[in-house]
DNA sequence: TGGGTGGTGTACGCTGCCGGACAGAGAGAG
DNA sequence: CTCTCTCTGTCCGGCAGCGTACACCACCCA
């Protein structure tokens, strides 16, 4: 897999623009394009690297391009008048952050943030539309897509409603460490209590929960996951019926 | 516009399975479809009438028709495992219930239950597809309505993180007063309760300030609204920008 | 007309989260 | 090495909504 990876890599290298520590591939949703699309975007594929706590996109603003994270990880938030926020979905190599651009809305009442540094692939948003408006592999992979964020968009929604913040914060801490390769997550108390909409001080105690239970180690802005099989236990099914999805709907290894 | 609507009614009266009392024409979807597109549906089109509490599609079930509500009121719950629920999502004769169908998911998650009894208008899951699967109005037609949906979806977990029951409610009558006629709701406490994902009790109290304050009277499983810019000013933002939201990516009496 | 039933109002203690305030503890900079 | 800034832990009262229990009342139907 690796050795494989790596091989795309040198063959793709001339007409690519991205450095060879941002394999597009690492996206599950570029991975899974059919080989001659793949080559056809190559060449208009371009890396980003992301801060912690960089605004993708804001709220209610256009979108020129849409990004494909690799090893980032990006929330969507979803604002109030009054400043009040909450995460309604995250984004990882799994997805595509601009959702919202094929959808056919110009903009989007809700904001994109980094919540976990890395790297990740754009492309010109008028490039992908033309692709998705080619009825093909293309545009019901993105669908697809779609739906998995719609389900993971309800399932926080019922969330919120009836589950208590140690529940959640496993839950996040779940679907986070999912979209990253160690166990080692670089998140401040205070970031994640306005992914959750909460209070700094909420997190606080549910972190000292989990700590207290040994599932998790804090320190200072790093959380470090010790056991894993706890943290789903804890959890509420939340975390485990959005995975079942996504997996159903992005089979990991397909080839459309 | 009445006669305008009676007029085409006449016209297609032919081919026409549904009653006279149940025009296509008044699911916005359907009527923002092209002249010539909507003509070669209507053959396909058929009435069904729905009753209080139907299961129109049950969480994790197929389907195999799609369904353009035209005086009937469709809730999109999400249901967990303990039986706990919250609607998500409201359809009327703005929409179309079973969006899933044409974004490529088999099954979803979540159930679509009958929220105010009336009319709609079903076709056939293979024939929409098709349809969708032109590339054309229809598609762009479909996709700009699920982008309001999933708006909707993430107001509905941000109103249920920050917003008191009052609010909410406020919002839950101001989005069925919006797919209704007339300002009667037939529902009873219990039933807003299911919807909103909280207790019954809950809802009497809300709903005995809104009727201290004069704002809709209540009697025994029927809702009179009787001062709605005071439900607009009690509500949460969130009512406003779901309607915001609506009016932007589908314009009443577009032509596509 | 008089039960029966389903819908509504009310009361009680409990819990989880909020609001604010403040103390301690790393980590980085000079 | 110390200073400062940020992040974390803890405490308080307060309140919204939960769970439970029960009484009442409108409407339907026998």
């Amino acid at each position: 897999m690796q050795a494989d990876r790596f091989g795309v890599l040198r063959f793709i290298q001339p007409g690519l623009k991205v450095p060879t520590n941002n394999d597009p591939k690492r996206n599950q949703l570029l991975a899974a394009l059919p080989e001659a699309e793949f080559q056809r975007w190559l060449p208009h594929l371009e890396s980003v690297d992301w801060a912690l706590g960089k605004v993708v996109y804001e709220s209610g603003g256009g979108l020129s391009h849409v990004f494909f994270p690799t090893t980032a990880i990006v929330s969507l938030l979803h604002v109030m008048e009054d400043g009040d926020s909450a995460e309604i979905a995250v984004v990882g190599h799994e997805g595509i952050v601009g959702v919202f651009l094929f959808m056919g809305g110009a903009t989007t009442p809700s904001r994109a943030v980094v919540q976990s540094a890395g790297k990740g692939i754009r492309l010109k948003a008028d490039f992908l539309l033309r692709e998705f408006n080619k009825i093909g592999p293309v545009m019901h992979l993105l669908l697809r897509y779609t739906q998995a964020l719609i389900t993971q968009m309800s399932q926080t929604a019922v969330c919120n409603r009836h589950h208590t913040l140690d529940q959640q914060l496993c839950r996040w801490l779940l679907l986070s460490l999912d979209r990253l390769a160690s166990s080692d997550l670089v998140m401040t108390q205070e970031l994640i209590a306005n992914m959750l909409g909460v209070r700094r001080e909420g997190v606080t105690e549910a972190a000292g929960h989990l700590s207290d239970a040994g599932l998790i180690s804090y320190r200072r802005g790093r959380i470090k996951v010790l056991d894993r099989p706890g943290l789903e236990k804890r959890s509420c099914e939340c975390y485990r019926v959005v995975k079942d999805e996504y997996d159903k709907l992005l089979p990991v290894g397909e080839a459309v």
